[in-house]
RNA sequence: GGGGCGGUAGGGUAGCCUGGUUAUCCUUCCGGCUUUGGGAGCCGGCGACCGGAGUUCAAAUCUCCGCCGCCCCA
C-alpha cells in the first residue's frame, strides 16, 4: 500500500502535523521567496473569505467599516512615545521614491492608530460626533526575525482586523471594552475555538494602553495563542493627536479611546484546534465545502448511481455541495475530503440507487449510517450542522481542560507547563510576576477576566510573596 | 542574541567525504489500458543540482559570500 507516504505527521507532532497540513490542505502555499511571506491558496482563502464575513457581520452591527493608507510618516508614528518604542525594532520603512530618498520616511503600518488618530482629530468636534466606532480588515507588516510561520507569525499578517472607538469618558470607553469582549466572544463560538479571557499584565500591554485584555486559546501542543486583544486607551492617544470634542457645556476635552483587532491566528486556531491525524475538521458554517457526494461508480452502473448521485445534489443546492465523479476509487475520494475537512459526506452506490437511499457520515465520526433519499432536506442538513459544532466545541473544551492545571509549587508548574497551562495566584505587583516567569520559563498571560470553562477559584494567595492573589495563567506562548 | 544542520524535478530523497558515464529512487502531474463500497494495477511520458564569485582541464560534489529553510540554547 501506498497509504504511508502521503500521510500526515501525527497532530502529537503538532509543529510538523501544522506544516505539513497548511500545504497538503492548500491553505497557504509557503513557497513565496521571502521569509514570513506567504501565498493564500484558493482554497484557504474561501475558509478566510468566510471566517472574515462572519467578522464583518458582527462588526456591522454597530462599526462603521474604512480604510486608512497602509503608509505611515515617521513624524505621526513617532508621536506617542511608549506606542512607537513598542514597534520600532520591527517597523518597514519605505525611504526612497523611485531614486530618490523621501524628506519623510514612510512606514509601513505595523499596525493603524498613528494613521487614523490624526483623522479622527478631524472628524471629531463636538459630543454629536461621539461615540465614533469604525474598523477595517487590512495587512499590516512587522519585520519579525525569527520562527515565521503561516498564519501564526508573519512579516505580513495578511488579515488584521482592527476596530477603533472614541468615546466621551473613560467609563464609556470601559463599556466598549466589555462590547468588544462580547463580540469577540461571539465570534470564537461561532468557530467553536475556546478561548480565555485575559487581563494582561503590566510588561505585556498593547504599547500606549491604560490595560490590555487578551483572548487566548490552546494549541495541541500544549502553548497558548493570542487570539484577540482588546485595548482601552484612555486618552493616552487622545492627548498626544489633540482629539478634543466640545462637550454640551461647552468645554473642551480628550476623548477616551478603545481598539481591539483580531488576525488571521483566529484560522490557524480553527484549523489547529478541529483538525485530527486525518486532516481539517471545518465547522459547517465556514467549511468552503460542505457536503461532499461520492457516487460508487460500478462498472454497468453508472448511470442509475450518477442520477440518484445528481438528485441528492439538486435537493442540496442552496448548501456549498460538491459531487466528486473524479476517476479516483471511492477511498482515495474519502482520504482527500477528509483532509479538506469536509463536515459531511454521502455515498451513494447502486445498492443505494435502487432503493432510493443514501450512506451518510460526519468528519468527526467513524460511524456511517444510512437513511432515506426522501428524508434529506435543508432543515435536516441544518440541524447535522448544528450537532456537528456542538460535538467538535465539546471535544475541544475537554481537551483543553486536560490541559489546564492549578499549581501551589513553583517547580510542579515549571513541569508542567512544558505540556500545557498553568493556573496559580498571583498578587499584582510587578517583582512577583517577573520572579514567576523567571522561575518557571514561562509567560505570565495575566489574570482571568472570566473563568467560563476554566474550573478555579479567582481568590487565593500569591505563590511569591503570599499576599493577596488572583487567579493567572502561565503558558509558554507562540 | 549565541550555536548547530541543511538547500538536487511540484513534494520527499540518493549521489557530495574521495571532483570525471545518460544524476538515483518514491510520489505528484500528463497520455493510454484496466478498475472502482477506505489511499488499485500495468505501460509510456514531462520535470531538478538555490544565486554569485573562486579553485580546476573538469564542480551537484571543494572554498568564500549571499539568499532561503530547519533544530537547539538564551
Amino acid at each position: 500500500m501506498k497509504a504511508k507516504a502521503e500521510q500526515l505527521p501525527s497532530k502529537q507532532n503538532f509543529s510538523e502535523w501544522y506544516h505539513e497540513i497548511i500545504q497538503k490542505a492548500e491553505i497557504m502555499d509557503v513557497r513565496y521567496p521571502v521569509k514570513g511571506l506567504y501565498v493564500w491558496y484558493p482554497f484557504g482563502f474561501k475558509i478566510r473569505q468566510l471566517v472574515y464575513s462572519k467578522l464583518r457581520e458582527l462588526h456591522d452591527r454597530d462599526h462603521d467599516e474604512v480604510y486608512f493608507p497602509a503608509l505611515i510618516p515617521e513624524t505621526e508614528l513617532g508621536k506617542e512615545g511608549q506606542h512607537i518604542k513598542g514597534f520600532e525594532d520591527e517597523v518597514y520603512w519605505v525611504t526612497h521614491g523611485g531614486l530618490d530618498p523621501l524628506d519623510v520616511k514612510l512606514a509601513l503600518r505595523p499596525t493603524s492608530e498613528t494613521a487614523i488618530y490624526p483623522i479622527f482629530k478631524l472628524w471629531i468636534r463636538s459630543h454629536a460626533d461621539l461615540p465614533l466606532k469604525i474598523y477595517q480588515i487590512v495587512n499590516t507588516f512587522r519585520y519579525e526575525t525569527k520562527h515565521t510561520r503561516p498564519l501564526i507569525r508573519l512579516r505580513e499578517i495578511t488579515s488584521f482586523k482592527e476596530a477603533h472607538t472614541a468615546h466621551k469618558n473613560f467609563e464609556e470607553a470601559e463599556e466598549q471594552v466589555k462590547e468588544a469582549i462580547k463580540l469577540y466572544k461571539e465570534f470564537y463560538d461561532f468557530l467553536a475555538i475556546p478561548y480565555m479571557v485575559i487581563r494582561r499584565p503590566e510588561w505585556d500591554k498593547f504599547p500606549g494602553a491604560a490595560y490590555t485584555i487578551a483572548f487566548d486559546t490552546i494549541m495541541p501542543d500544549g502553548k497558548t495563542m493570542q487570539i484577540g486583544t482588546v485595548h482601552n486607551l484612555a486618552d493616552n492617544f487622545a492627548r498626544t493627536f489633540e482629539i478634543e470634542y466640545e462637550d454640551i457645556d461647552g468645554e473642551h476635552k480628550f476623548v477616551n479611546q478603545t481598539c481591539y483587532g483580531i488576525s488571521e491566528r483566529c484560522i490557524a486556531a480553527l484549523l489547529s484546534i478541529h483538525g485530527d491525524d486525518l486532516g481539517l475538521i471545518l465547522p459547517f458554517e465556514v467549511s468552503p465545502i460542505q457536503i461532499v457526494i461520492i457516487p460508487i461508480l460500478y462498472k454497468g452502473k453508472e448511470e442509475k448511481v450518477l442520477k440518484a448521485s445528481k438528485m441528492v445534489l439538486e435537493k442540496l443546492k442552496e448548501f456549498r455541495v460538491v459531487l466528486d465523479d473524479s476517476e479516483d476509487r471511492p477511498g482515495a475520494k474519502y482520504y482527500k475530503w477528509e483532509l479538506k475537512g469536509v463536515p459531511m459526506r454521502i455515498e451513494i452506490g447502486p445498492k443505494e440507487a435502487d432503493e432510493n437511499s443514501v450512506v451518510v457520515s460526519f468528519r468527526d465520526e467513524k460511524k456511517k449510517f444510512k437513511i432515506s433519499m426522501d428524508e434529506i432536506n435543508s432543515e435536516l442538513v441544518l440541524q447535522w450542522a448544528k450537532e456537528f459544532k456542538d460535538r467538535i466545541k465539546n471535544k475541544a473544551i475537554g481537551w483543553m481542560k486536560e490541559k489546564v492545571r492549578y499549581f501551589e509549587d513553583l517547580n510542579d508548574l515549571a513541569d508542567w507547563i512544558t505540556k500545557g497551562v498553568g493556573l496559580t495566584h498571583l498578587c499584582k505587583n510587578v517583582d512577583c510576576g517577573m520572579k514567576v516567569e523567571e522561575e518557571v520559563k514561562g509567560n505570565v498571560l495575566g489574570w482571568f477576566e472570566e473563568l467560563n470553562w476554566i474550573d478555579a477559584e479567582i481568590d487565593g494567595e500569591c505563590i511569591i510573596c503570599g499576599g493577596k492573589g488572583k487567579l493567572v495563567a502561565i503558558a509558554k506562548t507562540y
